[in-house]
DNA sequence: CGACACATGTAACACGTTACATGATTTG
DNA sequence: CAAATCATGTAACGTGTTACATGTGTCG
């Protein structure tokens, strides 16, 4: 939904065509969502279908601008309004993965958790130094200034992550030797969740 | 694709059903991110298209029991020795929708700043409430374990991005002077990004 | 009996990615 | 001229959500 909404926010500043909102869209968050402009076409259907945005003819350059609509406008309004919640957060893989891999045998958390941490650490090297980079130029364009914003949320992120990586490992430690994964053997007989799948 | 590996991981573990492997999903990841049942018979259907689980007749109460294969272990074991890399990091609609809006008029960031500080404080509480909640019943039980560490990425993740938010506060009360948001308005002269849509 | 949980699906739709087709313009 | 970029699309596919249909079993 943030792409739909994103585009429309654009338009909101003014008209363009579909090649250069994916421009004005990666200017702003410097390519670190990097936007499909198969999409962008489609989406910009779908806001026409939808009464949010209009073809506005061309622009003297032979380009298919698109205009918003006063509905377009309101729909914006509110998606800056609303606060993104927390209700249905986005489904987290490393989290995922690392929940699974502790409930099963046959899956060697340690390393798991080893192998993330260097990854997540080079991650975060890779995000520190772009946004170094990124802040070298330090014009006050405020196209530079959200860039660097987003590259701080994924460096704030990417800290988390392994903070929360070495919490695993603290927490793997300390109950590594009360439980053998699960109180009765599921080869053994069948689990309570087998049996009630209901919680 | 956390899905379909997921599934596929604890069919690793045993033979299921489909409305068992929900329940199996949602125990371990205490329902913080719904699983449609739709959806794993959907994806039950590909798993077996694409060879990696086979269904495995009957479990003499009538269920459509499905089984892994063996490339299909290869692919659980591939999923989990690999970390999740930061290549095409997960969209952060929240970035984008302030990345946005600091780089366009008519949008009030300080408000959307505050409104969200306010709900993802609202968030990190909930969370932290059910964590308490969670760790309360102090089970050694791996399934709870994990759950709790699925609240604990949750509370860090909520945490960061609280960080995040004061951090970007500050950066715009330092800014907030020296740039009417755009170096030139757009609506005074065609912008830069109007006439070169390349970065 | 009526409500609810269990259980298996299908259909429609939205969103997203990759790849392909097609042509104009720019640039080395 | 060749390659790259600009520009607009379409098609196929995977993933995910919501809603609907259908039937069984259980429990108050």
């Amino acid at each position: 939904m943030s792409i739909r909404h994103s585009l429309l926010a654009l338009l909101h500043d003014q008209p363009m065509y579909g090649y250069q909102l994916r421009s004005e869209f990666e200017e702003r968050t410097g390519s670190t969502w990097p936007l499909n402009i198969g999409q962008v076409y489609t989406t910009l259907d779908r806001l026409e279908r939808d009464g949010l945005a209009i073809k506005d003819g061309d622009d003297g350059e032979g380009h298919v601008v698109y205009r918003i609509t006063a509905s377009g406008k309101a729909e914006v309004s509110q998606w800056f309004a609303a606060p993104v919640v927390a209700t249905n957060p986005p489904r987290n893989e490393l989290a995922i993965k690392l929940s699974l891999a502790m409930t099963l045998d046959n899956v060697d958390v340690e390393m798991l958790l080893q192998a993330q941490r260097t990854a997540s650490m080079r991650n975060l090297q890779t995000y520190t130094r772009q946004r170094r980079e990124a802040a070298k130029s330090d014009s006050n364009d405020s196209q530079d200034v959200a860039w660097i914003l987003v590259l701080d949320s994924l460096v704030f992120g990417a800290e988390a992550e392994i903070r929360w990586l070495d919490h695993c490992e603290g927490w793997l430690r300390k109950h590594r030797f009360r439980t053998s994964k699960s109180p009765a053997s599921h080869a053994a007989e069948p689990t309570n969740a087998t049996k009630e799948p209901t919680r």
